[in-house]
DNA sequence: AGAACTTGTCCGATCACGGA
DNA sequence: TCCGTGATCGGACAAGTTCT
């Protein structure tokens, strides 16, 4: 089994402004501007609202909500009308796909989502980031595979799946689809999660970006994660330095800017799959 | 060798807010 | 209402890893 950390949501490129984490502890990971889809912002619900006022506040552009969305991964059955017999979805194309494809990612690999986020608030009926919080990234989703779906030929695609915005447009060569399971199976872990989701509430275990971090990218993860002899470091982060043990608990690691997809291989970090099995950590 | 691509940094412009 | 201060924002550019 493997762990992907994905990056997956709004940053200062794609959107141009973080993930807002409400007062009250939920969150959304807004989905990624693509011009080419046919679903629009405002055809998206969260919390039984539609995105289109809140991502054109956030972001101080009102055609935002009038604009496709890539809405992908696509996770929870509420966000968007259904066909019957829907599962959660993750598309992946290009030098993404391919990394995947080089560390063999398939069935029973899971895909837990990260982003860059920022505490919002009210402010004269409008949504704005609070002034002076800082942004960090942080854990927010999941989907462990049951199935890929290779796009590239003339693959009978169901009819539940015709939505999904990797199906539109132009789309380089790997195009998949990745199809979650029922139920999540994680080794050691009670709970019977869905195959895929959101974490229930923002809290202080989803966190990335360390307490005390200089910028987002400098991360505090669980001691499990640090590379060893015979252990293949997390992909993108290969070079030592990257890698600082700061105590029993948890160790520092200076995270890529690029690249999207960072995989490790559970089974030779049997820690890491402890952690994510920790109640609260998902779901 | 070049492309893809996000973060960090710098710098100047703009905005919000409090005090006078 | 004006003004100064601090926060924020946008453009430009460099850095580093992997894929093509």
């Amino acid at each position: 089994m493997k762990l992907i950390l994905s990056r997956k949501g709004f940053d200062t490129s794609a959107g141009g402004c973080p993930n807002p984490v409400f007062p009250d502890g939920s969150f959304l990971a807004l989905p990624i501007p693509d011009a080419q889809s046919p679903i629009r912002y405002s055809q998206i619900q969260h919390d039984g609202r539609s995105l289109g006022p809140l991502v054109s506040q956030l972001t101080g552009n009102r055609a935002f909500s009038r604009k496709g969305a890539h809405l992908d991964p696509d996770l929870l059955p509420e966000a968007f009308e259904r066909q019957p017999g829907w599962r959660p979805l993750l598309g992946q194309h290009g030098a993404a796909q391919a990394h995947l494809a080089n560390h063999g990612v398939g069935e029973g690999d899971l895909f837990v989502f990260f982003a860059l986020f920022r505490p919002a608030e009210r402010h004269r009926g409008r949504w704005r980031f609070v002034p002076g919080a800082r942004a960090f990234h942080a854990i927010w989703g999941w989907l462990q595979v049951a199935e890929v779906w290779p796009l590239s030929s003339s693959v009978n695609i169901p009819e539940w799946a015709a939505y999904h915005p990797h199906l539109f447009g132009q789309r380089s060569t790997h195009n998949s689809l990745y199809v979650a399971g029922e139920h999540l199976a994680v080794p050691g872990m009670q709970t019977s999660l869905p195959g895929a989701g959101v974490v229930a509430a923002m809290a202080e275990p989803h966190r990335l970006t360390a307490p005390d971090a200089r910028g987002v990218t400098d991360w505090r993860l669980p001691a499990a994660f640090m590379p060893g002899p015979g252990k293949t470091p997390l992909s993108y982060h290969h070079k030592p330095e990257r890698w600082r043990g700061e105590n029993a608990d948890w160790c520092r690691l200076q995270c890529a800017a690029r690249g999207q997809e960072f995989v490790l291989d559970l089974q030779q970090y049997p820690g890491v799959a402890q952690w994510l099995a920790t109640p609260g950590l998902l779901g």
